[in-house]
DNA sequence: TGCTTGAATGTAATGCATTACATCAATAAC
DNA sequence: GTTATTGATGTAATGCATTACATTCAAGCA
C-alpha cells in the first residue's frame, strides 16, 4: 500500500501538504491541491486509518449497546443510526449485551482507550453504576435511545411512554372496554413502569379499579406474552375483555394463549401491541398497535452523540411522537 | 492513559520486555513476568490498540455482510459468529447491503487498507466480479455462510439446499400430496436454486408433471409471501394443494393469502417454510419448517475465516444438516 | 527601497507498540 | 580455564499520518 510519502514525492511537495490538501483544503493553493490530488490517484493512495487514528486519538467508531439483535424492534433503529453515522465518516459496532451484562463493560472500557468515540444506550440493562460513572468522566460521549435511567440524566431521545400507553387504554376504553389486563415488560425497566403508569392513569380516569392479576409482567418475548397471557386468561369468571401489551412480541404470544383457549378475537378479546414490528401485520388476526418512529429515533439518537463529540450541547430529552395502529386485533367490548 | 512506557518505568525494564511480557510470556522470567503484571496493574495500563495495529498491520476486525439486518434469520448466525470472534480477540463490524450494492465496495475496501481482517459473506448478492476479483488477491481471507456462487471457489459452510427442499417435498408427498407449489427466493441465488432444482427432482420422481404457474419467484418477504400466494392459490380449479416456500416470512405470507381466500390450512393447504425463525412458532396454524443449525453455521464460518487468517487451509463446503420441524400447517392432502 | 505581514510550504517531532538486532551473563562443553 | 551456546534483556528503528514550529516568498505599506 503507497503512503503519504510516496504521495508527496509524486506530488513533489511534502507530506504535511498532502496531508492538508486532505484535511484542512483552504490551507493549501488550488494549483497544489489539483497536483496532489492528482497524484492520489496516480499511487492509489488511501490514508492509513490505524496510523490516524493513532495520532488523532480517535477511533471513528460508534458503539451501539443493545440488549437483543434477534428482536427485530432494533433493526429500524440501527439502520437510522447507520445512515447518520456513515455519512459522517464513522462506523458502528452493535454490541449485543444479551446474555453477559458483563460485556457491557468491556464495550464501555473501549472509550478510555480510544477504540470507540461514543457510545449509545438503546438498553437500560447495563448496571447503573457503571453509567453512572462513564457519564461522570469530562470526556464521555454517551447517549440513549427509547430508554433513560430514573436517576441518571443522559440525553436521550424516546417516545411519551406514559402518553402512548394511556392513549392505547383510552382507544380501548372508547370501543366500551373496561376490563383491561396489561402485560408489561420488565418493571426494572423505566420506560415500563412509565407505561404502566399512563395504564392506571388511564384506568382510574376511568373510575375503574385494578384487579391486581390484570398486571402482569413479561420480558417483551413471544414466549412470556403467551405465558402471562394463558395465566391472564385462564379464569373465565376473572377474565378482561382487553390486553395491553408492551411489546408486539407479546401480544402475539397473548394470540396464540387466546386461540388455545378458544378465544375470538377481536370477538372475545382485544389485544394491542406496541412497536409495529413487521409480524404485526402478518399475524392472524392482524395486531392492533402502537408504531415508534424507529428510523427517526436512531438518526436523532446518533446525531446528538456526534453533536457531543464534537463538543456542543444538547437537548436533555427529545420526545418524538408515536401513532395507533388500527387493525384486527381489536374491536367493541363484548356485550355481557 | 498510562503507556507502555509507564510500565516500563514501574517495573524498572525496557519497553521491550513489557511488550514480550503481553505477547510471548514465555520468552521472559516467571519473576520479570510478575513484576511487569503488577506494574500494568499499578498504573492502570491497556494497551493502545490504534498503535499495535498500526505497527502490526492488522485491525483485529472481521466484516459480516448481510442482505437485511432486519430479518430474523440472521441473528442466530450473527451471535454465533461473535462468540467465536470475541474469544479469538475480534471484534465484528455488522455491514448491511440492502439498499446500496455500492456499500459492498465499501466494505471490500476496508481489507487492503488493513481496516479488516477478513469478510464472511452472508449474501451472494454483492456482484460476482467483485467478489472473484477480491478472492484472487493472495491476501484476502474470505469466506461465505449459507450461501455460495457458482463460479467461484470460496470456502463455505452451508447446508444441502437441494436435499432440504426434497426432504420438505418427500414429506408432503408422503402426506399424500400431488399438486405441491413452490415459492422461491430470488433465482438469480444459487441457493434458490438448488432449492428448487431439489423440488423439481422430487417431484419427477414421483412421476409429477410441473404445471409451470405453480412454481414462483419472491423476495423472501412476507410481503412477497402474500402476493405470490395469492397469484399461486387464487385459481380454484388449478390450486395446488401444498406449497414449498423457500423462507418462513413467505410462508407466513401465503398464511395470510390463504385466509384470506378462506381456504383452510392444513385441511386445504398444507404450507411449508424454511429457516424456523421465531415467529413460525407464534403464528397461526404454527409453520411446518426446515430448521439450519444457524448458531453452528455462524461459529463455523467464523472459525474458517480465523483459520484463513492464521494460514492454514480450510474444507471448501462443509455441509451441516438440517432438520424437518412438523408443526400445524402441513397435514394429509385433502380428498377430492 | 526597506520593512511588515500573512499565506504557502517544509522540517521534524509526535503518538504508541512491536521487533530485529545487539548486548550481556550464565551455563555447558572441551 | 576458555570458548561456544543459550536465554534474558535492552536499544533503537519502524509503521504512517498529523501538526507545532520554522522558513520562504510575495504583496502591502511607508
Amino acid at each position: 500500500m503507497p503512503t503519504i510519502k510516496d504521495v508527496a514525492r509524486a506530488a513533489n511537495c511534502s507530506t504535511a501538504t498532502v496531508s492538508r490538501a486532505l484535511a484542512s483544503p483552504e490551507k493549501v493553493t488550488a494549483s497544489t491541491r489539483e497536483r496532489v490530488n492528482r497524484a492520489i490517484a496516480e499511487v492509489g493512495y488511501s490514508p492509513n486509518v490505524a496510523a490516524r487514528n493513532l495520532r488523532r486519538s480517535e477511533s471513528r467508531t460508534i458503539v451501539i449497546l443493545l440488549p437483543d439483535i434477534s428482536n427485530p424492534f432494533f433493526s429500524a433503529i440501527i439502520n437510522g443510526m447507520e445512515d447518520v453515522a456513515h455519512s459522517a465518516g464513522y462506523q458502528v459496532l452493535i454490541g449485543d449485551c444479551d446474555l453477559d451484562p458483563s460485556r457491557a463493560e468491556a464495550y464501555f472500557s473501549l472509550l478510555p482507550t480510544n477504540q470507540a468515540d461514543g457510545i449509545i444506550l438503546l438498553t437500560s440493562d447495563v448496571p447503573a453504576v457503571l453509567v453512572q460513572q462513564a457519564h461522570r468522566r469530562p470526556d464521555f460521549p454517551l447517549v440513549m435511545a427509547c430508554e433513560f435511567y430514573d436517576d441518571i440524566e443522559l440525553p436521550t431521545v424516546c417516545i411519551d411512554n406514559f402518553a402512548a400507553a394511556r392513549h392505547a387504554i383510552d382507544y380501548l376504553q372508547s370501543l366500551g372496554h373496561s376490563r383491561i389486563g396489561s402485560i408489561s415488560g420488565p418493571l426494572l425497566n423505566p420506560i415500563c413502569r412509565e407505561r404502566v403508569k399512563g395504564y392506571q392513569a388511564a384506568m382510574k380516569d376511568a373510575g375503574q379499579t385494578l384487579a391486581e392479576p390484570w398486571m402482569r409482567e413479561g420480558d417483551f418475548s413471544f414466549h412470556s406474552g403467551y405465558q402471562q397471557g394463558l395465566q391472564l386468561l385462564e379464569d373465565a369468571a376473572n377474565r378482561p375483555t382487553a390486553v395491553f401489551c408492551h411489546s408486539d412480541e407479546m401480544a402475539i404470544g397473548v394470540l396464540k394463549a387466546a386461540r388455545q383457549l378458544d378465544l375470538d378475537v377481536p370477538g372475545d378479546l382485544s389485544v394491542i401491541g406496541f412497536d409495529n414490528i413487521g409480524f404485526s401485520e402478518y399475524c392472524e388476526p392482524e395486531l392492533t398497535t402502537i408504531s415508534q418512529p424507529r428510523n427517526d429515533i436512531g438518526q436523532q439518537a446518533m446525531k446528538n452523540l456526534l453533536d457531543i463529540i464534537g463538543g456542543k450541547q444538547v437537548a436533555a430529552r427529545q420526545i418524538l411522537s408515536t401513532q395507533l395502529i388500527v387493525r384486527e386485533s381489536t374491536g367493541r367490548a363484548p356485550t355481557v
